[in-house]
DNA sequence: CTAGGATCCGTATCACGGTACGGAGTCAAG
DNA sequence: CTTGACTCCGTACCGTGATACGGATCCTAG
């Protein structure tokens, strides 16, 4: 299994085949060059174990938030070995993170509150818009 | 300060006015009605303190992940006084919100660990990929 | 009463991350 | 050597949440 076609990739990666067409558009996964052997055809292009772990990086890095042309950048960083970069990079999504993590954890106890306001007494409205209000950053 | 207009509520909720005009038509902000004090012309639509609550309550949602659509589906609730189907929301979400925070809070892990690993020799390749790989979903 | 801002409204455009479609080329099994 | 699945490619379209534009209308200060 070191050898597989688009289908396949995208099989191992959990994404579907027009994603990974679209993220080579995009530039962030390589365009193999299509490989025929009796030479006569254009051929079809092949992947590698290297394409699979591009592309579990692709979405690990997703999942943390970058955005496609970040991981573009971290991607070739990567290749090109600028660690200053790649650092600063690190950092600015560190604390995007952390930033997000704060906001979603706010949100969550909002809402924790409106559920726990909500079941304890069955009559009047429920205090859905009352629980957030004042909650906004 | 009781009465504003569309910029003013604007400014109160800290968006632009394009995107009150935007939540109208989606139908998460009501569009009262056009108010002329001579008659005469059609006159202008003014909003009050509760349309301010409502703008804040949807930014509010919104940081909670909650699209537009269920927000607007969040507030008919609260009218209506249907609180079953209100706390099925705020259930679903809050759950959703956990694995959000879960997800971050990977990434963030994964994302120190490569920081570190970057900071700590200046040669070879920053391990950006190598750091990342295993931790997809 | 006029000049200037604001407002109103429909419609267009954007960014992001995909998803879908259709025709031509390619490959492998029977 | 045909058949049927898969690939390649361009291009169109989707949902979500805005943001921009431009002409007509409206309001208010001077």
């Amino acid at each position: 299994m070191s050898v597989r076609t688009i289908a396949g990739l995208a099989r191992e990666g959990g994404v579907g085949v027009e994603t990974i067409r679209f993220y080579q558009r995009r530039g962030v996964m390589p365009t193999p060059e299509r490989w025929s052997r009796d030479g006569i055809g254009a051929g079809i292009r092949r992947y590698g174990e290297e394409d699979v772990r591009r592309l579990k990086f692709i979405r690990s890095a997703q999942t943390a938030g970058f955005t496609l042309e970040q991981i573009k950048e971290l991607l070739s960083l990567d290749a090109g070995e600028d660690r200053a970069r790649a650092r600063v990079l690190a950092a600015e999504r560190l604390a995007a993170l952390d930033r997000s993590i704060a906001d979603l954890e706010d949100a969550r106890a909002a809402l924790r509150r409106l559920a726990s306001a909500c079941a304890a007494k069955d009559i009047g409205p429920c205090p859905i818009i009352a629980a957030f209000q004042g909650e906004a950053a």
